[in-house]
DNA sequence: GTCTTTATATGACGAGTATCATATCACGGT
DNA sequence: ACCGTGATATGATACTCGTCATATAAAGAC
């Protein structure tokens, strides 16, 4: 029956899905194109109806496929460390120039937030829940830190983590925009605790 | 010599800027059309590029005259008010429920900061210098308050102002959004001595 | 009233895009 | 060897957008 090895599409499918989330981070939800995806994958755009019933589709897909690496990232450098050392860690890659300099492979948050008032309802909803499943994540760690009221701590340590990235990405003389994520890095580790050890 | 009113053209080029402006933060870069901003101007397309010389060049005004806005509206709520009452006054109406819901004529930054990487040198150059005068706005407000650092502080202040505002446009429950901006509101007054009164 | 100039409108062109109908290719079973 | 089917390619359609050439409208000068 099975004419072709049987995952084939499934792989298929999840290399559009990486590609068309990194060119959604680099070039914004209007500025990607399914011709460009499909391309990037190494295909024609004219397979790309068998894989998704429409671009929307897609990009609802890639947003859960973005905050999906979100999740591998937190649990990869917090990896068996103490709460405090992890969430530092975490914090330190957030605020990275490796990580403002590399926006197609960074928090889809920080790139894409403000396009999303004006995306679909089923992309919006995937991307409310990704986001929301980052500060839980956030929240849990100051928890067991012993923090009073984890989830406003949590809210508020999202909030300068994205916005720290957004205005670094900004800024045209890169020791500015060192600057903006160094003030950021201190501001955060001394207001949670994180920068006695 | 002048057979129309000699401002006439400069009032219409003002109008269209403004309409570009609210469009630009309400749609995004790539969702404005020369022809819908012109509609909306009271306007049709054709006469366009008898104001400016192409879309990019009208962005970037708007870019311009959104920063002059934000001044103008700094400069309105800080009025005859003390520093620090001055500056709590805008971080109110910054992480307030009608900017979060009217991103049109809401802050440039928490708007359009996303979109900026991927945008032409001559609007990112508009948009850089307007953010990094915003900042300087808020170190100057830290200095007379006596703040040890100032810039780094007004840093710290803006990130967590434009992420705040970033996230809570992401929820799709009401509530939640409000908690995100209570949660930015309370940390961001407790670190800057703005909740002793 | 007519003329001249400034401001705006009409209409067209070329490029790019999402979508889909149809054709071709690759492969495992026989 | 070859056949049938699942996976991908080709090509076309309808639409939108930025841009520009040209036409019309408005208003003071004579």
């Amino acid at each position: 029956m099975a004419r072709y090895p049987s995952d084939r599409k499934q792989q298929t499918r999840e290399t559009v899905l990486r590609h068309a989330a990194n060119q959604l981070r680099a070039h914004g939800p209007e500025g990607v194109s399914v011709a460009a995806v499909m391309k990037d994958a190494g295909l024609t755009h004219g397979g790309f109806y068998a894989h998704f019933s429409s671009k929307d589709a897609m990009v609802a897909a890639a947003i859960e496929y973005m905050f999906g690496n979100v999740r591998d990232r937190w649990a990869h450098e917090t990896l068996d460390l103490d709460p405090a050392t992890g969430l530092a860690r975490y914090v330190d890659w957030y605020l990275s120039a490796a990580h403002r300099d590399a926006p197609a492979t960074g928090c889809p948050v920080a790139a894409l937030a403000a396009d999303m008032p004006r995306m679909s309802a089923k992309c919006r909803a995937a991307f409310a829940a990704g986001a929301q499943k980052m500060t839980a994540m956030f929240a849990q760690a100051l928890e067991r830190l012993g923090h009073r009221d984890p989830a406003a701590a949590a809210s508020s340590l999202a909030a300068e983590l994205v916005g720290a990235v957004s205005i670094a990405r900004l800024a045209t003389e890169p020791q500015r925009a060192d600057a903006i994520l160094a003030a950021s890095r201190r501001s955060i580790k001394q207001r949670l605790g994180l920068d006695a050890g």
